[in-house]
DNA sequence: TAGTTGTTTCAGTCAAAACTGAAATAACAG
DNA sequence: CTGTTATTTCAGTTTTGACTGAAACAACTA
């Protein structure tokens, strides 16, 4: 898989970018790479093409696998397992999205639950603090819920309002 | 300043759930401090706390206040910097993500912006992947805009719309 | 079955980031 | 000014997590 200087940069920029949101570079990486290229690739590729082990790619794509956005697809007269990414991004974005709730942002809700019940009657102070937290993650979590609920199209319709959502909301008083 | 089992429990899952979001733990626990405590704490104190250098403070704090989401309080009597942190969780919520934009999606849309232009007639492909990313990114970017211009009392009202955004949805076609 | 190719696991190494403690700097008080 | 207290900086250390390469394992082929 020859790199362009373009695809390059985007690559490295995805793997910068994972990092700083707590995703591995080269699971990054891989990612981007799967996305840009044009076929399926073998492990062995992504491994050549991105300077790093075989072994590191067989766990970031093991990694991918578990974000749900990996799929292995056969390829003629080539035994090697061979690999493509989610190629819709609305539906690659809600993915990550619902794992992403569902590995931090499900256990942080439950986790203040515990402290609200704790603090309760013995830290008047801290159980306020710690219950306007947990309103505010529970609302957007239910908002969250709600709104990928919808259908493919609705989604991406809702997220093209733009502007109109102001008006939108003021009409729903 | 003296934890009970469950601030301790808190500020440690903060802290966590920080480093799985790219922000450093310290820097995270210090924020969490910040925030249950009932009064402005000195930097000592919060060190002393976490039982963590108090360097180490001093650059979470800087850290923090880069975010925007910390208040120096001069305290009657002691002569030490004492910080609160944001305790409206809506705006703080706010706060963070438009840093976290400012840092992460604008350089995010300027260089997926070069790459799609530079793969412009050279790369139909890439070209093509490339856009469609774009577009999503933009698209996101821009409604977060619009969304977070709703002044805050609308902003919780929309969030807390709930399961009837699909139906308000239905009526904006 | 033995041999070949492909994949995963894992102990050890390496790199990046976090953290410490001491020294430098700053801010103030007498 | 001089001494004291507070804060920041930074070189060196520690920790964490990423990565490598070799060995184990699995899947297929002849």
């Amino acid at each position: 898989m020859q790199l362009t200087p373009t695809t390059q940069k985007f690559i490295l920029h995805w793997g910068e970018m994972g990092s700083r949101w707590g995703i591995n570079r080269t699971v990054a990486q891989t990612h981007a790479l799967l996305y840009i290229a044009d076929r399926p690739l073998a492990a062995d590729e992504i491994a050549e093409t991105l300077k790093v082990a075989r072994s590191n790619v067989s766990v970031s794509l093991k990694e991918l696998e578990s974000w749900g956005i990996l799929k292995k697809v056969p390829v003629l007269g080539d035994r090697r397992d061979h690999f493509e990414t989610t190629v819709d991004v609305w539906t690659m974005f809600r993915t990550i999205l619902d794992e992403r709730k569902r590995r931090e942002i499900d256990p942080t809700l439950e986790l203040l639950r515990e402290c609200v019940a704790e603090a309760k009657g013995t830290d008047p102070h801290a159980h306020r603090r710690l219950n306007n937290l947990l309103s505010m993650v529970e609302a957007m979590s239910t908002w969250y819920v709600h709104v990928m609920s919808l259908p493919h199209a609705a989604l991406e319709k809702f997220v093209k309002l733009g502007r109109k959502v102001p008006k939108l909301l003021g009409s729903a008083a």
